[in-house]
DNA sequence: TGTTATTTGTTATATTATTACACACTGTTA
DNA sequence: TAACAGTGTGTAATAATATAACAAATAACA
């Protein structure tokens, strides 16, 4: 069982803006989403992402710098990500699939080493940009 | 078979620093170390990075934003990269496993997509570093 | 040759992210 | 209570990463 997350108000407030958003945001986007409410310097942002993707509620896609709501409780706990993302139109959807966790989690390298953390970005295109 | 591909003065400048390199290089350390060779700007180690990820010659650490040479002669051709990364000492090694690739280029979304491009990044500690 | 595409050099600027420091809030414990 | 540790906040400045815009040079090739 996870610990109970008492989010801030900051964290709070990055946070859902995060969930509402139907796309990935980036960091100085949420910023100017959230100026109103407070938050005025890029720093305020970033300690709440740094915050939200330690404990799980959102990711962040790497090969974009731009963070998504998690989708998939089970991800407060395994650090361990998947997504697809269209390259054409830019919409990436969080991957939930028990036997690709379980493999890339199974996984050793041939030195015989497992990895626990990991993140899987695929790349195509999606059913609308086909 | 991949066309041939010459590279040019810039291009080769590059590729043969990071080749040389056994660690990870970041744009600007890279741009450090060929000003002595005329590359004086962002945008020129930029093309060159871009063209020879492009190529399959280097690849980017989307984690780390940057870059190591390719160790595996079939990611010219697949775009399909994993790496695993030491999060103490910062080694990163390419994984080269037949079974992972295979794997991963099969596998299908939940809306039967596949995908023939994708990075994967593992995390976790070294030989050395546990 | 002319034509096209690619590469280059250069300056400036945009975007992404962190350092540093002073202060405030919370809960623990001496 | 007071001292302390841990975490979060606000602010300013700056570092690190990456791209835009434009003119010129070079390569590819019919
Ligand atoms: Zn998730
Ligand atoms: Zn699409
Ligand atoms: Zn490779
Ligand atoms: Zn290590």
């Amino acid at each position: 069982m996870q610990k109970q997350q008492y989010l801030t108000k900051n964290q709070q407030i990055v946070l859902d803006l995060v969930e509402k958003s139907t796309q990935p945001l980036k960091a100085y986007s949420i910023l100017f989403n959230v100026q109103k409410k407070g938050l005025k310097a890029p720093l305020q942002v970033y300690r709440a992402l740094d915050k939200l993707v330690e404990i799980g509620k959102i990711h962040k896609i790497e090969s974009r710098n731009a963070f998504v709501a998690c989708k998939n409780s089970s991800c407060q706990v395994s650090k361990a990500t998947a997504f697809s993302i269209c390259e054409v139109c830019e919409k990436i959807t969080e991957i939930s699939s028990s036997s690709l966790s379980k493999y890339l989690t199974d996984f050793k390298d041939k030195d015989g080493m497992k990895y626990s953390k990991y993140n899987l970005e695929f790349f195509g295109l999606c059913k609308k940009c086909r």
